[in-house]
DNA sequence: GATCACATAATATGATCACACTCACCGGCG
DNA sequence: CGCCGGTGAGTGTGATCATATTATGTGATC
């Protein structure tokens, strides 16, 4: 799927300017690859410590750099890729210290999303949220790690966005990326004891519409995960063996040496 | 080393690049227009709702549009500025809704932060906020609004550093220019009872070494001016008459229209 | 054989250009 | 008089070019 325009690009003209693949809408290139990118750190395809080069990530997503470099600055801003000093961006490591920084952070802000989104709640909602749950469980039966990401992503999030609230939302998201790549590494780990009964507890104080139990909930469920990796041995061995168990071809994702 | 020079002039016109001031140091024009446009956020040099065109604020800068584009980029990912329909940026408007969020998560987060600070406290940090928050009472005292609005960043600034966290700083940088237009037209209006009481709580809990202390007290002050700017007129009036209160002369933004 | 200087390659940054889209103003037609 | 379509300026986006800086590799020197 991944076009190699190498070679349309040799003397395309100047004038030509963007009518590659005919009009394109405002910002899709760029919102494109902000996407790509945030797929990319959420599903393992970068290693904490990785420096990004903006004409290397240019060419394998086959665009100019201009897009990538707005959006690596957007990212950057965010917190989600981290500036050294020779302005060379790089996937931030993750220290033990700082995870746990992010766990209490995160237990705040989205403990406060799920008693906004309790009080809220919708028949539909829980609803909905008990079906993602119910892939969740079928996913981590089965295993399947990307699977559980994306359930756990799913399940967090639309019961997030139920809150409405254009502060909490853009402040969660990037505290997710932050920790994308932490979790997915973690996951790789064969006795993954993944524990969704926080999940449980969620629902039932949707259904109860008691916001404060929603809330403690959620913060029981992120401590729990939390926990669990800092006693794991993800933060302890260096990124080296981890970058031999990416699945790349998983993905389309091998792009980003 | 001197290896083509021979064609060192192509053509006249795009040959210039950027030696207009002589070389500078990397990523410095960058960094210069988001200072510059963080400040003017603080100071009021713009008016909710007011769009940004990057032609006009790059000619009114003396820069290309380069900069400003990955400035404004940054600030919009930061969700200091908001991204309209259009693709084009403006200053977000504040409703009370959104600012009592905002309030919450200032809560939530800068306490957090005050807990984290006082826990790493030195003497001398105490007297530093001590000297600080003198500052201030004599900035409310003599009626300077631009003295009141910086001492008191600087208040909760050092406080905030001296927690040390690479987490939580970002995240609260970017709440507090969200709510500095509204800061700074808030104090305008002539009956501003500012109530510096909860920066003395907060100092005897560094003194006394009381967490918790120091959270409920960055807490209440957070909620104090929160309560009353809701009960202002801020909220109520178009953003008409406020325009006409700039004084745009008394910093060199009256650039920014 | 190790270290340092220098040349080469690669990088991010800033400037400029070209294009598609948006919006406001205006003249015409209904 | 009111709606409608064109037309122009203005906008953000993407591409390309130029430059200073940084990293890297290779050579000579001690």
């Amino acid at each position: 799927m991944a076009a190699n325009t190498t070679e349309m690009t040799r003397k395309a003209k100047k004038t030509n300017g963007g009518a590659r693949g005919g009009p394109r809408r405002r910002g899709e290139l760029q919102d494109r690859v902000v996407a790509q990118l945030r797929r990319g750190l959420m599903v393992g395809a970068f290693v904490p410590g990785q420096t990004i080069s903006l004409r290397k990530l240019a060419g394998h997503l086959g665009t100019s750099a201009m897009p990538v470099r707005e959006a690596i600055n957007q990212l950057t801003a965010a917190n989600v890729l981290e500036m050294l000093p020779n302005r060379t961006v790089c996937v931030p490591r993750m220290t033990p210290a700082r995870f746990e920084e992010l766990s209490k952070v995160r237990q705040a802000l989205e403990g406060m999303a799920a008693e906004m989104a309790c009080r809220r709640a919708s028949p539909q909602l829980v609803k909905r949220l008990e079906k993602v749950n119910a892939e969740l469980l079928h996913a981590i039966r089965a295993r399947d790690i990307l699977g559980c990401l994306a359930r756990n992503q799913e399940f967090h999030f639309t019961l997030y966005e139920a809150a409405d609230s254009e502060v909490l939302l853009p402040l969660i998201e990037p505290l997710w990326l932050q920790a994308g790549p932490i979790m997915y590494f973690s996951l790789i780990s064969p006795d993954m004891p993944w524990d969704a009964s926080a999940h449980g507890d969620v629902l039932k104080a949707l259904r109860d519409h008691d916001a404060a139990a929603a809330r403690r909930a959620i913060e029981r469920d992120i401590r729990n995960t939390a926990s669990y990796l800092l006693k794991s041995s993800v933060f302890r061995g260096a990124s080296g063996p981890l970058v031999a168990l990416r699945r790349e071809s998983d993905f389309d994702f091998g792009m980003f040496g």
